[in-house]
DNA sequence: TAGTTATATATGGGTTTCCATATATAATGG
DNA sequence: CCATTATATATGGAAACCCATATATAACTA
């Protein structure tokens, strides 16, 4: 119950609701990118992450300076059910569509593929 | 967005959560009822209850001196859905089944039927 | 040095909770 | 019928607490 309930919680904030939404969309992100994505400050997302990776929901990956974030893989599958589900009501808003646009006019975009060789 | 935002606010607190559940699983509710079932003040269920209906997750019905809670039947389809999941996730905890066990076992429950001839 | 990310601190704002009380309805006694 | 009492629910006020944010700075990497 208490674990459930912190899932809620996670995804009650705007601000992690998009980053999660995001990242259920493009699959790995770093921090730079995710910035960029929802036109908020450094330090703000970065604490939201820090805070969505203690409950569990992302795994952080250090790719030379860059860190890229993912749905944590090891998740209960019913937390992919719901994430699934959110993204069918909210794909459709404004903010969301935002989110992705902005992500993808993103000039010098780190390539994480360079360091996976 | 912010709909939904709102909906996982109420579902991330654990008092609302049994609420919700209790409900769901029982259709229909007053709130000694539900007072006893979560074992709390009177007061605190009052004032969740009444930010569940404010936020349009539930609806209320007064029948007499008892005031009876319901799931809002004009909710979107998702929002059952997401309950229905929830359901799922929670049934098997303590927690929950004690709400139960102490609702099955209070004594000189308020008969919802009588007030509906 | 410049770019990326994390963290410490302070602060404002909101939320939860409790206690006491108000309101409304029901039941009882005269 | 009226007055009284009990019960059910809601709410006002206050305290404690939690959370999101901004700013500044540190750590790390290229």
């Amino acid at each position: 119950m208490l674990q459930v309930i912190n899932y809620f919680k996670c995804l009650s904030d705007e601000t992690r609701l998009r980053c999660m939404l995001l990242l259920h969309r493009e699959g790995e992100l770093c921090v730079c990118e995710i910035t960029h994505a929802l036109d908020l400050s450094q330090p703000k997302i970065s604490r939201h992450l820090a805070l969505l990776r203690q409950s569990g929901l992302l795994s952080d990956d250090k790719k030379g300076q860059w860190v890229y974030y993912k749905i944590n893989p090891v998740l209960p599958e019913w937390v992919g059910d719901f994430l699934k589900e959110t993204v069918i009501v909210v794909e459709e808003t404004s903010v969301f569509q935002q989110d992705i646009l902005r992500l993808q006019r993103m000039t010098d975009r780190p390539d994480g593929e360079k360091f996976c060789e």
